[in-house]
DNA sequence: TAGTACCTGAGCAATTTACTGGGTTATTAG
DNA sequence: CTAATAACCCAGTAAATTGCTCAGGTACTA
């Protein structure tokens, strides 16, 4: 498991793309102007998100990019995985090596620890995080801007 | 909040320091030979560590590196900001840059899920987490069984 | 047919990663 | 007292990653 500025990223571009789900495609051009990151990095991040089937591309006029699949079934595990490719096998990735008890042991727990981050980040969705931050915003009653997406999110959901 | 190799070199290493806790300091040494790490990096990595108070250090024969702290008050997550130092702010840090709402919006969604992430991690001490490790490894038929599932858990996260 | 927007790839500065190798200083075992 | 020990310190560095620019190409639609 592996978390960066890359992963958010991605995240964030994926919440976007749900926030906007029932309206069909979004181009990268709009996510690349609305959040600041630069369309050729944007393409880059989502070729492997098509890659791994989490959106895909509609061209020509019109188009852009869409979820593949409903925010409910996209987990930010699912985008993390799907950009970061490399992930982080342990040092030791054989029988062989581990002859070593000790050595053995840190590798289990991280394994351990790394499968638990995972899980827990498999156990949030697009659609449940954008839904719990919904109904966080309307608890909101300060004057954090959180009240403003709230109205945000209301026109999109309405 | 952010989670890299960097990262799992030091929380393995200072699961490491919590298992022989109760024996005196490790050196560095033994953990480079044990782990495969180099000798320089993870004085540079116990710098850090020690910069934050997670660990203290014992010159001379004898000496090495021992927690500061118990075990079961240090969290992997004070592990992973030691380290992380330049922990990673949202984009755009102010108000004046938050004109657009759009933009805001997903800046909160990551920053609620960075916290999510983070709460997460503090709620694992080191001592929960090789207590909970040791627990299901007595549930195993045998120690080596441990050292098969190593490689097991590797392979799902290739 | 023109324009849009996805797609592809080369290349690049900046940063991070993980390491090598040179030391110095405090401590302690012998 | 002394020599071994192990923390400390710092400079450099190859490799990878990050995030970007530029320069095209391709499929689609109006």
């Amino acid at each position: 498991m592996r978390l960066s500025t890359k992963g958010r990223y991605a995240v964030t571009a994926m919440l976007d793309l749900a926030i906007h789900h029932k309206q069909g495609p979004i181009t990268l051009a709009y996510i690349s102007e609305n959040q600041g990151i630069s369309l050729s990095y944007l393409e880059q991040l989502f070729a492997r998100l098509k890659k791994n089937d989490l959106v895909e591309g509609l061209r020509g006029p019109g188009g852009g990019y869409r979820l593949s699949r409903r925010p409910e079934d996209i987990t930010v595990a699912d985008v993390i995985t799907a950009i970061g490719e490399g992930i982080d096998a342990t040092l030791c990735e054989g029988e062989e090596d581990c002859q070593d008890g000790e050595r053995c042991l840190t590798h289990v727990l991280w394994s351990r620890l790394g499968k638990e981050i995972y899980d827990f980040l498999n156990g949030i969705t697009l659609a449940s995080f954008l839904e719990d931050s919904e109904n966080r915003a309307r608890q909101q009653t300060g004057p954090y801007k959180v009240v403003v997406k709230a109205s945000q999110l209301d026109k999109t959901f309405a």
